[in-house]
DNA sequence: GCAATGATGCACT
DNA sequence: GTGCATCATTGCG
């Protein structure tokens, strides 16, 4: 049996919780049934001085997830079409979380691909944080729902883990703010993985 | 392989 | 009314 991930380990900072999270079990309860994947590559947005969270301009409604208890789903709607799955970090009161961004699957696949529909590619089933959403069926049902309860829904599960230097780093994905948010290496991923939202710079 | 574009819901400085 | 932490499709190399 597999451990699933403690609020402790939610519950310290962010960076180190992205890093130790590459690697680890993403798993979904649904219909009696586990959708899963590896977690191939996240994305962490921390504090409200983060130009590129959602929370630099302070709690709202929508992002109140953030600011709550490590440990939570954040989920919102991007685009009017697709939900973007973050993990949250650090303290109560602190806004920080990380964004799931791609998976590697290896449970309910076939069920995965009937949610994303049949038409695409394996390789396309779970990449990116829109797709991983609609293959996981994680919708704003689940938003703030804790992923360390007993009875939950959504949680991670440890995995082996990978090994620092298969690990890249580089600047997030479609962010908007200051240079120095368009510029932190904040984007973690595992090197060479085919599963990558895209592929590593240069 | 890449760029351009439309889809679509909702919170909001 | 504006602007998204995106994706599928189309058209072109």
């Amino acid at each position: 049996m597999s451990q699933k991930l403690s609020r402790d380990f939610f519950d310290r900072p962010t960076l180190t919780v992205a890093r130790e999270l590459v690697g680890q079990r993403l798993v979904r309860q649904r219909e009696g049934m586990r959708l899963a994947g590896y977690i191939v590559e996240v994305e962490a947005y921390i504090g409200m001085d983060d130009q590129a969270s959602h929370a630099r301009f302070g709690r709202t409604p929508r992002n109140a997830a953030m600011f709550g208890p490590p440990g939570h789903a954040y989920i919102y709607l991007i685009y009017g079409i697709h939900h973007c799955l973050n993990l949250v970090t650090e303290h109560e009161g602190f806004p920080a979380a990380i964004l799931i961004r791609a998976l590697e699957p290896v449970e309910g696949v076939p069920e995965q691909q009937a949610l994303r529909g049949t038409q695409h590619p394996l390789r396309n089933l779970a990449r990116g944080p829109g797709r991983l959403c609609q293959a996981l069926d994680i919708n704003l049902r689940l938003n703030e729902s804790d992923v360390c309860a007993a009875n939950a829904m959504l949680w991670v599960e440890a995995s082996d883990a990978i090994p620092l230097t298969e690990i890249a780093y580089g600047p997030r994905v479609g962010v908007a703010g200051d240079i120095t948010a368009r510029s932190a290496p904040w984007r973690l991923w595992i090197k060479d993985s085919p599963w990558i939202s895209r592929r590593a710079p240069g």
